[in-house]
DNA sequence: CTAGGAACTTCAAGTACTTGAAGTCAAAGG
DNA sequence: CCTTTGACTTCAAGTACTTGAAGTTCCTAG
């Protein structure tokens, strides 16, 4: 039994709106060849997804949201379909991945902290707290002088 | 105007950890009339911001998170809505930020875990452990799933 | 069947940064 | 004192989309 039976199709929209990129992103993709060729329609010029064409739309929309790169994308989707004999490339790119997420994470606690001293020091100033604003505008100066002498070990 | 002395002053670099934004995104916002011209340093040429000017950048890296554009931003500034301002509002704005950190915080901690287990994933299959790389590519699929979703609110 | 509108097409230009090159300046070590 | 290291500077070019214009094509309704 064939296993090639008439699959569903989508337009680009359908397959926009099922991967989370805009059309437009797809579009472009597909031009600089981060995705193969979409097959058009027989009498239209339009794009016609298959499910195989969504997989693999789907595939890169989860490398774009990590915040990969266009040219690591096209070596990944390019190591992905030569198979699992690109396994070392696959991890020395998803280990770079990890430690600029990482850092990303170090510098939103850094952001937090800050910005919570913020709110602090404004809610002292409105209640009329003269001292405790002056000490936490002192706060949160130290934390800029932290964050100084954190890249230095 | 505060009547304190600005005893502490920032680097670009300190400015940028700050507030978010890049230190490239901060002198372009300055070169295109976004944030207002930072004070130099006597002998260097090198931006100096203090407390005030602090206050402002994270003004804008609030608007800017929010997704308001550069035309609508300098508008913004060229109105006198940026600036020194009553406490209420920069609580206001400062909570909005706060949440949207929040937010980004959740959102990087979810990818950690995606990219962490995509890893595994590939040394599984480099150690020709098909059972447990197939096991590891459903739960990443899974995970995808909430990444996917986590990108749009 | 045919008219109208929505949705598709390409291509060029615009947006909002980002990166790289080349140079300046300033504290730290020899 | 000198040199090296590194953070900063400007400016031009690059990146990753996004939008707009102008022209098909699909679909639905009269």
């Amino acid at each position: 039994m064939s296993t090639r039976t008439a699959q569903h199709t989508y337009t680009i929209k359908e397959a926009a709106a099922l991967t989370g990129l805009p059309a437009s992103t797809l579009r472009y993709y597909e031009s600089i060849g981060v995705i193969a060729p979409v097959s058009r329609g027989a009498s239209s010029r339009h794009r016609v997804y298959d499910e195989e064409d969504l997989d693999q739309v789907m595939w890169v929309a989860c490398l774009a949201a990590t915040g990969m790169s266009i040219g690591d994308m096209k070596k990944y989707v390019a190591n992905g379909q030569l198979g699992p004999s690109a396994a070392r490339e696959q991890i020395e790119l998803l280990t770079g991945q990890q430690q600029r997420l990482a850092l990303e994470a170090d510098h939103v606690a850094l952001r937090q902290r800050y910005v919570a001293l913020k709110i602090d020091f404004w809610n002292a100033t409105d209640a009329g707290d003269e001292a405790r604003a002056e000490l936490l505008a002192d706060k949160a100066r130290k934390l800029a002088d932290d964050l100084k002498r954190a890249g230095k070990p």
